[in-house]
RNA sequence: GGGCCCGUGGGGUAGCUUGGUAUCCUUCCAGCUUGGGGUGCUGGUAACCCGAGUUCAAAUCUCGGCGGGCCCA
């Protein structure tokens, strides 16, 4: 079995770059720092992942918009934690030609200043509440750290849902429809995830809670691949977001914001490929099925057609099929297609071709096995379901099993790579003395405050309140 | 934020210490051959990250920039 020259499993970081650069997802050779070319395929894919998040947010009642790209600094400026949040790490566009503009410009890091002053706008009565839009975009974010294909980007391929209320309590409605959105549309991705309710010191600039939506990675290290924030009034006030309420008064809104990016894309790469290449779920693989004729001297014309008949019907029944025709041997065909993560492979050759069958292999596990044409679209239906149950039980396996609940930090040390829990008094001293014994970052606390009692904070001593959740992350 | 390593055809590399003709594999193109897990043969295209310096001469030495990778906080 032809396989990868860095394994998944000795080198992680190392495999991961080979994997997007083989798989034919982006070049890197682009020359700046954190900004790379999405060529097709994974272009292709991510664009499959954005329709699911279009599916999503359409059948939850948000329109599409698109704001522009240029934020005025004027703009950029009225909300004070936002500003200190994001100001160094944003790009400014200062000139036009060879003049100086008279106010300065910014690429977005995300939208809420170049959409806000726009709401304010838009919304006048209650009537016009909730107000539930969203777009998928570039984003710009000056990163000084490492950046990683999909992880750690400069322009980000960043979705973004924001949402204006009446009050608090429908905010707060909201915020549980995009869980519910959240569970829906990873489940679709085979990608198992947590719900940490992050630290204070930790949550989106300007927001009045964060949550986040993280995943663990092979490596040990969780991925953060969205977030949900509860901004309550705290933009609409500098932003003047107000609306007249039955009674006649105005009042101010309340907000919420969902967001995800490419990094569903990474985490796609990371927890199902294996030592072959990228192994897609089913939903978002650019090409289901790859029909691969195995030629033989004399026989190349019947093989060749009955190969474009099967991949008809199989295209027909709405299953994306290609018919591989290059001129290769029939191996290097497979590999070439382990690679890109196709979910089946039909092979047909003379034997097929006499008996009037298929060889379907899945790339999930390898598995292969030969069936009859008439049954050959009901079996890639049961494939792919079985691919798609297959993807998520490993992956949920392997993080459930790397999440450990424990008392102190003693015992904490032992679980390397593994996202521990630990009772916490909730107070910002303690979580750092934390982070910094173990090596690793707040992720936060789970949404339910499930402690038990009479457990203690291991820094301070004193009666935990809530858990906290600890890793190393990217 | 700190440390270490690296940049040579499309990809992976040798050469750098000791300055002088750039190695091999792969990909790609053409032809024949082969075809159920990278078929084989022949021929061909194609490279020293950028800038400055030292030198008769720089892939090689020095400085700076840009880019990439890993580790630690």
């Amino acid at each position: 079995m032809p396989e990868t020259k860095v394994k998944k499993e000795e080198d992680f970081h190392e495999w991961y770059n080979e994997m997007v650069e083989l798989a034919g997802l982006c070049d890197k050779r682009y020359p700046i720092k954190g900004m790379n070319v999405w060529r097709p395929y994974g272009w292709k894919i991510m664009q499959n992942i954005d329709a699911l998040i279009r599916e999503e947010m359409i059948s939850t009642g948000h329109e599409e918009v698109y704001f522009p790209l240029l934020i005025p600094e004027s703009f950029f400026k009225k909300e004070e934690e936002h500003i200190e949040g994001f100001s160094q790490e944003v790009f400014w566009v200062t000139h036009a030609g060879d003049n100086k503009l008279e106010e300065r410009w910014l690429l977005r890091p995300t939208s809420e200043t170049a959409m806000y002053p726009i709401f304010s706008l838009w919304i006048r009565s209650h009537s016009d509440l909730p107000l539930k839009v969203f777009q998928i975009v570039n984003t710009f974010r000056y990163e000084t750290k490492q950046t990683r294909a999909f992880i750690r980007v400069r322009e980000i391929h960043f979705f973004e849902a924001h949402t204006c209320h009446v009050d608090f309590e429908d905010a707060e409605r909201q915020i549980e429809e995009y869980k519910k959105v959240a569970e829906r549309f990873f489940r679709k991705l085979c990608i198992p995830f947590i719900f940490n309710k992050r630290p204070d010191w930790d949550k989106f600039a300007g927001a009045y809670y964060t949550i986040s939506i993280d995943t663990l990675m092979p490596s040990g290290r969780t991925l953060q691949l969205g977030s949900i924030h509860q901004y309550r009034d705290n933009f609409s006030r500098p932003y003047n977001i107000t609306y007249e309420d039955k009674e006649g008064r105005h009042r101010y809104c309340h907000q919420t914001t969902y967001g995800m990016s490419e990094r569903i894309l990474g985490a796609l790469v990371g927890l199902h490929g294996d030592n072959r290449g990228l192994v897609l779920p089913p939903i978002i693989s650019p090409i289901k099925v790859v029909v691969v004729p195995i030629i033989f001297k004399g026989k190349e014309k019947e093989i060749v057609e009955r190969c474009r008949e099967i991949s008809n019907r199989i295209n027909q029944a709405g299953i994306k099929s290609v018919v591989d025709e290059r001129e290769e041997t029939p191996g290097s065909k497979f590999y070439d297609w382990e690679l890109k993560g196709v979910p089946i492979r039909l092979e047909i050759g003379p034997r097929e071709l006499e008996n009037n069958t298929v060889v379907i292999a899945r790339r999930d596990t390898g598995e292969r096995k030969e069936v009859r044409i008439d049954d050959v679209v009901d079996e890639i239906g049961k494939t792919f379901e079985s691919i798609d149950q297959h993807l998520y039980q490993k992956a949920k396996e392997f993080m459930d099993s790397h999440i450990v609940r424990v008392d102190n930090l003693e015992e904490a040390r032992r679980y390397k790579g593994f996202i521990v829990e630990i009772p916490w008094c909730g107070r910002k001293e303690c979580a750092m003395k934390m982070e910094e014994e173990l090596d690793v970052k707040t992720l936060g606390e789970p949404l339910e405050r499930n402690v038990e009692p009479n457990k203690l904070c291991p820094v301070c001593m004193e009666r935990a309140k809530t858990i906290i959740r600890l890793a190393k992350s990217y």
